[in-house]
DNA sequence: TATGCGACCGTAAACGTTTCCGGGCTTTCT
DNA sequence: AGAAAGCCCGGAAACGTTTACGGTCGCATA
């Protein structure tokens, strides 16, 4: 079903059927309608390699997917309900979201300069943005619209949502200092990645404001999954002063913390207490209940959406209006963040 | 970057660079070694619609994600490992997957109508097989290679992987058969599930081996999800005749099911015995440990991709072998499935 | 009436690539 | 030596679509 063979058996040229069908000028409204019910009758779809090679415009927004660094911060279970807010708004300007896997091994960097070149995608939404992001740099410099799921240490301006780390971290301690706590320790992400230095440097301001003196030895940078929460819950609690408070900034953590502690004869929510990131399937089914914080991923989805398409147009029309922000997380109360007696 | 500029800087034509490019007849191996280079030096990238319009294939594997369904079933934990899988196989073919999902209300048939007319992948993975599956039915019509993570109850033969639902529930129920369970309840997902079937039919066979009549109302068909798993497990529990053993065949049901049974007073483990579907983070997370299934996912996807490409193989050379099997998982032992005292 | 101006439509060029076809040239066979 | 075959390469068509450009009408204005 060609745009030829639906021309011919309108009994009009192919370049009234394609203006018909792309809303565009220089076609009568008679005509249109006659074009989009036969288009529709006969079920004709534009062919998108036709389409794309001669208006360089793919209709599509890519996710690039790294799945060492994703699962470091988020976990997996974070990215379906995201995606799913991020399709539905899409969907109301025509566009579809293609999620794309970097190749075994293929750094970041060439993942994008190949599918820049190939052309795969108009816009990119990105993920688990470095400290240092090169991937950010190249798409500023070859001017393609993009949006971030994350902030980056780079000078130059760009488009994110990230998680409010700040006030996250600045109300789990506060929580933590208002029971007692002087000694809370941190596991947080591996310094490559971005949120790793937003959250230590949250997690001094906090101290600082709750009076409470930071103590290096309290602060671990590596993953953030199970086995590493695991691991490094057992380190703190090795320590001679150890931690009456962990802040477990990742989503499967709090799995590992609270296998190490039992095994170390700790209960969590009594001998030690927990505050994890987000709320989430592994999470929910910790018992005690863990102490997290919530948010609204489908709304993020959303959210993300939208920069996108702002971006799209502002690339069309040389705007510039780059959206900064940070996303809003609830407290949601457990009982993982209590404790008997403070040491 | 074209590969006009590349032919003229060259001082070849077109054409033979193209052939060089693709590694086709008529080119001498001095000429293929030199445009090779000189792509790699000035970076050239084929222009994927272009390429695409001309010859027909987009070099990209399409997964067809069905939010609803898939976590109904798999749960979000599952996906990930698995394309990382296939992902590192496909690499191994110059492929490229992408994972697409259906719009907002979209039904997967006209999903993948638009993107079957637009091009937009040369081969499909599906997952969540329906019971009656209309997707198999117009791939198969429109003869375009696919293969399926899941059965399905169509008539006409197809590529498919799927769970060893057979052996997996068979070995569950000889567990509790063996334990002296008599009333043992099943949580299965939503009828129009292909695995629902399997499951419930699995079901019936091991009860008649272990010699224990089946009673319909132990079996719940509905979602296999962390609310629904806590419902179920809730209204099983209430029952006159309650059983004292649980099957749960979804990822996060035993994380509800356990919450529902506390709610009860039933502490799992020893008032009742439990087993579940996959080794997941949530399920990792229960205490006491659940008793459950693994397997190999990045293994599968591998085997996935293994599939795809012989079906594309298959497709180009008109030859019709297609794979169908079952994958395997193993037991993993935890303490759930214990009890005290049989009632 | 002559001119101008929209509205509407057809023509054709482009987008970047693959691939068929044919033509030199060298080599091999009869 | 002549014919046949094979190796390389260039030319050009084709894939399906968008879009710039003209051209034809009808109608209003001067």
């Amino acid at each position: 079903m060609d745009i030829r063979a639906l021309a011919s058996h309108l009994e009009l040229s192919i370049g009234t059927v394609s203006r018909a069908l792309n809303d565009r000028k220089d076609v009568s409204p008679a005509t249109r309608q006659r074009v989009l019910e036969a288009a529709a009758r006969l079920g004709y779809t534009p062919n998108q390699s036709g389409r794309t090679l001669r208006s360089g415009r793919t209709g599509t927004i890519g996710f690039m997917l790294t799945l060492e660094h994703d699962s470091a911060v988020h976990g997996e279970p974070f990215f379906m309900a995201l995606w799913e807010g991020v399709q539905s708004a899409l969907t109301e300007h025509g566009l579809d979201l293609v999620i794309l896997l970097a190749r075994k091994g293929e750094d970041g960097l060439t993942f994008l300069r190949r599918h820049v070149a190939r052309g795969t995608v108009d816009a990119w939404l990105l993920s688990a943005t470095q400290y240092q992001d090169d991937r950010i740099d190249f798409l500023l410099n070859q001017k393609i619209p993009f949006v971030a799921l994350g902030r980056s240490a780079m000078a130059a301006p760009f488009a994110w949502i990230d998680l409010d780390f700040e006030n996250v971290i600045a109300e789990a301690i506060a929580l933590f200092a208002a029971a007692g706590h002087r000694r809370i320790g941190l596991v947080a992400p591996p310094a490559a990645i971005n949120n790793s230095h937003i959250i230590v440097d949250c997690y001094r301001t906090a101290l600082a404001v709750a009076g409470i003196p930071f103590d290096p030895a309290l602060v671990h940078n590596g993953d953030t999954d199970e086995n590493d929460g695991e691991s490094t819950a057992h380190h703190l609690m090795m320590l001679a002063d150890r931690p009456s408070a962990l802040l477990l900034m990742g989503e499967t953590a709090p799995v590992g913390a609270y296998r190490a502690l039992r095994g170390l004869g700790l209960e969590p929510g009594r001998d030690i207490a927990l505050i994890g990131l987000r709320d989430n399937p592994a999470c929910r089914a910790l018992s005690p209940d863990l102490t997290c914080f919530t948010l609204a991923l489908d709304e993020l989805g959303l959210a993300l959406a939208n920069a996108l398409v702002g971006t799209l147009a502002a690339h069309d029309t040389k705007d510039a209006a780059l959206l900064q922000m940070r996303w809003p997380m609830t407290l949601r109360l457990g009982t993982s963040h209590h404790i008997q007696n403070l040491p």
